[in-house]
DNA sequence: CTTGAATGTTAGATACTCTCACATATGTTA
DNA sequence: TAACATATGTGAGAGTATCTAACATTCAAG
């Protein structure tokens, strides 16, 4: 926060005119980062057919390319809303990230709404992505010689898990 | 760090007899932790067959559930040696748990070292565990309601996983 | 022109990491 | 036994971080 601070050609307590403590400037953080993130998704998948194959699997690498090119707010979207996992703006946001995919979820399976077996199939995948994600950043595929993760061993996995989580 | 010399009973200058920085004392931390993670999993799969679907199935829950038991050492594990990566003892240890794996994976095809076919199966199934462990120790199941994640969901998720992971 | 809100600064309280000079205990060697 | 080396710990202090409080500045509104 001091490293901010002097990057931004302020004094330290500047800040906290606008923020009651470090753990509120860096919700603030988390926040914005959830609106791109959304933006992100909301993006990735806009160019295909709604619920198409091609729709979903764009979420997928929109989501660990988020997570690639932010590692730092990333962590911290999920390391921090831990704790601030009872603040109703950061439950509403990250519902909204969440429901990217449901809906796409919804429309491959031709469901109206979000019911139990959208949400079945879609937390799978969230939990597939997010994983990946971590591993990824926290350079575990490098230092376990997986140079092979990258490509082919998540592009068939990836294949995998999309026919059976996605298949009627 | 002052809080644990504090519960030690001794000063805050005391550690740095025995390691250079707080960076080297979290690596402790973290061998030691990596130590149980590995004892945790042999001894999850040790009651079932070689390479059997039980066994496989049982390292999951062992690696969710250590999870679960210690998510402070299970983030810094990963959080940590993201930059201690390059640390040669590290590497041996970290690939040392994921072989409980591997060989696992191995056995179940009866392949008797561990190749790519190998690699390729073992991979998908260690992104969806470390997903749904970071998921469910961020508490973000219970924060967008999916308190059905931690049981029928999760259960099918993996069912359907593991049958695509592990079929020839 | 005055006032009040917004925003920033300096100085200081408190806490944490880390260093250094000094103390003590324990085991080894002459 | 005496002297020494090693391991371990402490207190004081440097440097930095979070956060508070008193004081200054800007600027829009009446």
């Amino acid at each position: 926060m001091s490293d901010a601070c002097r990057v931004a050609g302020v004094s330290t307590a500047a800040p906290y005119r606008h923020f009651a403590d470090r753990e509120e400037m860096l919700l603030e953080v988390v926040l914005a980062g959830m609106d791109r993130f959304y933006e992100a998704l909301e993006s990735a998948h806009q160019p295909h057919p709604r619920g198409s194959l091609a729709a979903i699997t764009a979420l997928g690498h929109a989501y660990v390319d988020f997570a690639a090119r932010e590692p730092g707010v990333f962590r911290l979207m999920f390391g921090l809303t831990q704790r601030q996992g009872q603040n109703e703006v950061v439950r509403d946001r990250g519902m909204r990230v969440y429901g990217v995919l449901l809906h796409q979820i919804a429309a491959h399976f031709g469901h109206a709404s979000i019911d139990d077996h959208v949400q079945e199939r879609a937390f799978p995948l969230w939990t597939f992505v997010h994983g990946l994600s971590f591993l990824l950043i926290d350079e575990k595929t490098d230092q376990l010689n997986l140079e092979v993760a990258r490509t082919q061993v998540v592009a068939d996995a990836t294949r995998r898990l999309l026919g059976t989580a996605l298949a009627p």
